[in-house]
DNA sequence: CTTTGTCTACGAAATGATTCGTAAAGTAGT
DNA sequence: ACTACTTTACGAATCATTTCGTAGACAAAG
């Protein structure tokens, strides 16, 4: 019934949000159809979820047609942005950078990622020495 | 009851691991000591949680004395592994490198810390490339 | 108009995690 | 031995999240 803002999305909503936002604006059926590629979810249970989300604000629904149609209210990256801060404080101890190393250690690369990532780290540098 | 490996640690978990990992294996009282520092947490509620990590495998107990001393049974390394891969999957749809370019620009790093991202990024480079 | 299927609304059950009260037993101090 | 304190054990309350059953509205097809 809120908007507040500031509400952190559960594994469930994350899962629904990822399809919105890879999909854009979606009726309960498509995205539960989308869910069941994956595991099986009843349509009421994606049902019900989605209102939840449009009740936090984390989504909105056109409700002028009979099927409703939900869009995301938040975006991937800023979303990414909290969900990741609270990751580090809760699993690195804070440590960005220990993360940052476990990551690419474990998780493989390509030449052109790394060079990408090498580039963004230099530019960091150069800044960072005024 | 059981030993069977595997088992994800919840949140309070995980505060509780990490007191174990960083002053070695302890008791609860110390254990909720600790927690006390960040949050008012009961005794009763710390002991209730470091059993049940014992029942799951999370940690071991000495009983032979009255007061039982808990020491984790998984090491922090392996447990960041395997929440970080989960996390890049749910929150970054598995890539890894989209985590570690905001983790890099998100959170601030000192020179030293990127020089040596720098430096783990062309020894994996150089290993590519044959 | 009736049947069949799809949609939303809603409440409540099921599940999982966390918190706490209470009891029983051991320990320490007097 | 008595009292005060600390510990473990245990069950249940609480709380959040997820799941589902059911009902009512609407739509499409015959």
């Amino acid at each position: 019934m809120s908007k507040t803002k500031k509400t952190r999305p559960t594994e469930s909503e994350l899962e629904i949000l990822q399809v919105l936002w890879e999909n854009g604006p979606s009726t309960v059926r498509f995205v539960n159809d989308q869910l069941n590629k994956v595991r099986e979810v009843g349509y009421t249970t994606t049902l019900k979820l989605m209102q939840i989300m449009a009740d936090k604000g984390l989504a909105e629904r056109d409700t002028s047609q009979r099927t409703h149609v939900y869009s995301p209210l938040v975006t991937e990256a800023e979303t990414q942005k909290n969900l990741l801060t609270q990751f580090v404080d809760t699993t690195f101890r804070g440590s960005a950078m220990k993360l940052v190393m476990q990551a690419l250690g474990n998780h493989s690369a390509s030449e052109a990622e790394l060079d990408e990532i090498k580039a963004l780290i230099e530019d960091m540098e150069s800044k960072q020495k005024k």
